[in-house]
DNA sequence: AGCAGTATCAGCCAAATGGCTGAGGCCGGC
DNA sequence: GCCGGCCTCAGCCATTTGGCTGATACTGCT
């Protein structure tokens, strides 16, 4: 059995070192590379060639871990890419899954959630933390309320207060196209007005 | 010199061996405790007598942070409290100094920030990353951001989304008083618009 | 009595937002 | 190849919101 390489991508030194950790009680698994940004771990794939890629979402600053995934992807990377984050919004679960992640794992995943994930991302499986799995489950009952990508990714931006004309800039679409979006997220959150959007939204997802 | 004793509370698996083996490279510090709860983290202080206690405030499920801390400073024992936590929300930081914190740090600090506040913290001085004392520094500078009763008032019913017709009709007050409110609470938070208002107001408090 | 802070209301105007209809391009599934 | 979903954009119009100025009234404090 070959060992299987893991690169980590966390902002947080504790975080890393405490996975490095936790890893290395594991034989056939080894952490070859530590990056604390979405650059530095596109970097360091590059020159690692890692098997696995244990990507945080909130990166403080620059590239954030949904952009590096996607930037991943798109190198056709042969990467399994496992979300290692703290929270399990409904949102970052869409994007991170429609970036192109493998896994999606919860910081308060027990060791062995941890290490199944590993090894299943290598032979194509994809493993989740129950809250996130019960999260997607429940999308998956009412369709008409699933936000597309760009809807989810719209409603996050719309959470930290942007006007439309800023999210038109933030997401290089026009003033036109924002209000479209809005107008669907709307409906499909069942409210009328971009504050009780963002109400629910924050309420609804694990948002900060 | 003698060995510091330190416990520390985090629902986070990875983020205590993280700062577990962080700890571990220095002489004088000793991790003798782990917890992953509030309720957990008093036991082992009674238990294990530590120095300093490293306190995550968002501990998942059962008694939070804050709640811990005060629990502990109405023991009257005598462990140096440090705030080891991931957000600086003006609110968290308020209530933790209040509750009887001693220090207060970020995750993504670095080992030297992390090392000099466990040995201050044995001293009685106090230790805190930057972006969270610049954070209470502003609001001590600024004591015209505290909200009127009546401006709380209304901003808790603005994170319900509640537009400016419904907020008077709830309180009782003309669409014009609504709006001279909003303004006065627009200022003291340092927004705009409404959308800006909610946002900061459900970050910085615990609103939920 | 006077002052500061709070709470209440009005009117005016500019800007932002929301509702509506319609439309083109792209892509994946049938 | 066609259809449906998604993303993009435009224009029109009603409503809401925000900025401004100014005003009255009650309170507590000095």
């Amino acid at each position: 059995m070959k060992t299987i390489t893991v690169l980590l991508a966390d902002d947080h030194l504790v975080v890393r070192s405490g996975l490095k950790a936790l890893l290395a009680t594991q034989p056939g698994i080894e952490v070859v590379a530590e990056a604390a940004s979405g650059e530095e771990a596109l970097a360091l794939v590059e020159q690692h060639g890692p098997a696995v890629v244990m990507m945080d979402l909130a990166m403080g600053a620059g590239m954030d871990g949904i952009e590096a995934i996607k930037r991943l992807r798109q190198r056709n990377s042969r990467q399994a890419i496992l979300v290692f984050t703290t929270y399990d919004s409904d949102a970052d679960i869409v994007r991170a899954v429609d970036a192109g992640a493998m896994g999606y794992l919860l910081k308060e995943a027990s060791p062995e959630e941890i290490f199944a994930a590993v090894r299943g991302a290598v032979h194509g499986k994809s493993v989740m933390s129950a809250p996130v799995a019960s999260r997607l489950f429940q999308q998956l009952r009412n369709p008409d309320a699933i936000l597309t990508p760009r809807e989810a990714e719209l409603l996050s931006l719309l959470t930290e207060g942007l006007s439309n004309r800023e999210l038109g800039q933030r997401l290089f679409i026009s003033e036109a196209t924002v209000k479209t979006h809005l107008a669907h997220i709307y409906a499909k959150l069942g409210v009328e007005t971009r504050s009780a959007a963002i109400a629910t939204a924050i309420r609804r997802e694990g948002m900060r």
